[in-house]
DNA sequence: CAGGTCGGACCGTAAACTTG
DNA sequence: AAGTTTACGGTCCGACCTGC
């Protein structure tokens, strides 16, 4: 999913990083929408009823009415987008927003590009960084130094080493049979799954906003980066072809349908605003409505005991898998293709360090978490 | 600094299931 | 049977460790 920024070689920095969770009340000064302008007042007016909608893409405008108007807010990663590569326990490249039940909000994905589920989205390898590309079976030395090799025989690397005679395919174990599992999810399968409220929504939404944001009042919807905007509302074009910025950010557009507007979805009537999030108290905005209380909320979807296993979004780190080369530096032979092991840890085969993980290792080291990762993957 | 070690993310795909 | 989902078994990135 890219909606590829004109200029950046790298999305995540074009795209500020999100400071901090995703809690509609939090508001920074950076976070703050644009002025309003004659044509985009703010809050934005909505030429429709609000509409409970949960059904294709894109929803469709009411009958009679022109398409949704385009509005204009700053780019994802403030407190109403949360996580930008995965941070603040949300996928990567998914962005969220909070609204009604039913209303599905999205904007209309980038020319020739399909709509992504937040889902897919998550587990898509973000455009900067290209699949990883394994070959079928590496060599033993390769094998077990945990280093690239090719299908060559002999490899580059034991070319390199001076071990091309030792350079042999391993024995591939064979696969386990007969495992049995339980009953397969199904996918949604219009295409585009349009994001539901699901337990693992609810309990992202749980973890950033507090228990009582994951009732189905407020669910978080996904959606993929809009496209940038090359002229202001104004028709100005932005500098040297790229989009024009807002408070340092470039300018996106969105496409917001009647009923939700995402910034500051308590301002409508319809939302039941959460509780203050501790040190995050709502910020006034001028010519806000006053916000009518809603009627009281359903309670929250039971969350299956199994789901919130796996709904653990904020990955302890996962390294930014950035291939390409096979650098060889630091690369080393292993002699005879032998396992290792080293003396003074007991080593057989791949025993467990006495040392932080490598998540922990990248927080200690600063290097932020990125890609907020699927699920475990392995059981 | 170069080479050795290895945790764990990532990948490919076989096997288990589901669907038509 | 064909398509889909799951998870096994493997690859290899990249950080840490060690010895020269």
């Amino acid at each position: 999913m890219s909606s590829s920024p004109p200029t950046s070689s790298s999305p995540t920095t074009l795209s500020s990083p999100g400071p901090s969770a995703p809690n509609p009340n939090a508001m920074t000064e950076q976070n703050k929408a644009p002025a309003p302008s004659p044509e985009h007042p703010y809050p934005p007016v909505m030429p429709y009823p609000p509409q409970a909608y949960s059904g294709a893409y894109p929803p469709p405008p009411p009958p009679g009415t022109a398409p949704y108007p385009p509005y204009f807010y700053p780019p994802p990663g403030d407190a109403n987008h949360g996580g930008e590569n995965g941070q603040n326990g949300l996928p990567p490249g998914a962005y969220m927003m909070l609204a009604p039940p039913g209303v599905v909000y999205m904007h209309p994905p980038p020319q020739g590009q399909p709509f992504q589920s937040p889902s897919a989205a998550a587990q898509a390898p973000s455009a900067s960084r290209p699949k990883r590309k394994q070959v079928k079976m590496a060599c033993t030395n390769c094998a077990a130094a945990c280093k690239r090799c090719d299908e060559n025989r002999p490899c580059e690397r034991c070319q390199k080493y001076g071990i091309a005679d030792n350079c042999i395919d391993g024995q591939r174990k064979e696969r386990k049979k007969g495992i049995k599992r339980g009953p397969y999810k199904r996918k949604n399968k219009g295409g585009s799954d349009s994001p539901g409220y699901n337990a693992a929504t609810a309990a992202i939404v749980a973890a950033q906003l507090g228990p009582e944001a994951a009732a189905p009042y407020y669910q978080p919807i996904f959606y993929p980066p809009p496209p940038y905007m090359t002229h202001t509302p104004e028709g100005q074009p932005g500098p040297d072809g790229q989009p024009p910025h807002v408070n340092g950010q470039p300018m996106m557009q969105y496409y917001i349908p009647a009923g939700s507007y995402p910034p500051y979805p308590h301002y409508h009537p319809m939302y039941h605003p959460p509780p203050p999030h501790p040190g995050a108290p709502p910020p006034p905005h001028p010519g806000a409505p006053p916000v009518v209380a809603a009627p009281p909320p359903p309670p929250p979807p039971p969350v299956a005991p199994e789901q919130h296993q796996t709904v653990n979004p904020v990955d302890t780190g996962k390294k930014d898998d950035v291939n390409g080369d096979a650098n060889g530096v630091g690369d080393s032979p292993v002699a005879n293709g032998k396992k290792r092991s080293r003396s003074s840890k007991g080593g057989e085969g791949k025993s467990k360090r006495s040392k932080p993980s490598s998540g922990a290792r990248r927080e200690r080291d600063g290097v932020a978490a990125e890609e907020g990762h699927e699920e475990g993957a392995t059981a």
